[in-house]
RNA sequence: GCCCGGGUAGCUCAGUUGGUAGAGCACAUGACUGAAAAUCAUGGUGUCGGCGGUUCGAUUCCGUCCCCGGGCA
């Protein structure tokens, strides 16, 4: 029998990770063993805890919380490097016979779990150096010399993946669709996944963004930017393009007001929030069950693993 | 009260020498294979302040009224 695997997803501010530790509890007060593991890209880094919306150690419950705050901020993670730590710990969870509950929103990250992905080495950082460093139209136009098909099928203004293309096949020798044509790695054939996917009403949504943002900004955030922005990281690096953090060093800089900053943050959040909807409506299968309100029963929607 | 400037999309604003209008943002829909809180694609949603006049035709010209800025009294 193949052990079991809980999953949690939807957009920022839909209350999962309160269901996560919901679950938790309950699988705990039956005797078993529950260990949270985040899947938010943004969550990762020790540097983004009120800006992350990172649960605070009371929230947790006492519940073991994994991958929150494990990635320094002067490092990148990527959606292959996560996979990677959330297997092991899986792995190290089903050894003791517990329950790994993964919750996130990063469709990518749990896609690549579930899923695997293309085997691609690591690319020369000097490659990746010099076509960073290329403006968005001369990338595209390499590419288009270097790897057509796939210039031919990315809009030219595709910034992100005219660079990724560019540099796998500089840095490989081989177009990026010829190493897509396989994927490794993936555990969802190795489990038993129970997944829920949380797609609340999209006004209230929202309304729940823009709130969460104002908070943010009273518990903290503000310090919590400063004390990044001392780091003088690389401002293309992951952490430096989390939502707010722009938006605060630039009322820090006294470019702009608070009140600015709380509508820059709030709207910010709220494109987030909607782009997230779209991906764990569309993509995930049409059979994994969808919870759209914001009040979860966590013991219903969890009935079949509660029950043992 | 008088003199300027302005009133066009949810917001900020272009524009039409008269042929019923378009950008950015918002919003909506969607895509997504290694930095995904990233990146991108598609879509115009409108009594052009009100009323009257001139005209085949007015958002555009004229008159008048209303509203918002600023200035002078």
């Amino acid at each position: 029998m193949r052990p079991p695997l809980a999953l949690i997803a939807g957009p920022t501010a839909s209350g999962k990770s309160q269901v996560a530790i919901d679950l938790a509890l309950a699988l705990q007060a039956a005797g078993g063993r529950a260990v949270v593991i985040n899947a938010d890209s943004a969550q990762v880094y020790a540097d983004l805890a009120v800006l992350s919306a990172r649960p605070s150690l009371y929230e947790m419950g006492g519940i073991d919380h994994r991958l929150f705050g494990t990635w320094d901020g002067a490092s990148a993670c990527s959606a292959a490097d996560w996979a990677a730590a959330a297997k092991g710990i899986i792995a190290e969870v089903h050894g003791t016979g517990g329950m790994p509950i993964v919750v996130g929103g990063t469709g990518l990250y749990i896609r690549t779990l579930l899923e695997g992905i293309a085997p691609i080495p690591g690319i020369d950082p000097a490659v990746r150096e010099r076509v960073r460093a290329m403006t968005t139209a001369h990338a595209h136009a390499a590419l288009a010399r270097e790897d057509p098909a796939r210039a031919a099928a990315l809009a030219p203004a595709d910034s992100v993946r005219i660079a990724r293309s560019l540099e796998v096949v500089r840095s490989t020798g081989q177009t990026l669709v010829a190493w897509q044509a396989s994927k490794t790695g993936g555990i969802g054939s190795e489990v038993t996944l129970h997944p829920l996917i949380l797609l609340p009403d999209r006004a209230a949504l929202y309304a729940r963004c823009d709130l969460r943002f104002a908070s943010m900004l009273e518990r903290g955030a503000i310090a919590e930017v400063e004390a990044l922005l001392t780091r003088q990281l690389d401002p293309a690096l992951p952490v430096m393009r989390a939502i707010g953090v722009s938006e605060i060093a630039d009322y820090l800089r006294g470019i702009c007001s608070l009140d600015e900053v709380r509508a820059r943050g709030s709207q910010a959040t709220r494109n987030y929030a909607k782009r997230q909807y779209t991906w764990f409506r569309r993509q995930p299968p049409a059979e994994w069950p969808r919870a759209e309100t914001l009040i979860v029963d966590t013991a219903s929607q969890f009935e079949t693993l509660l029950q043992h």
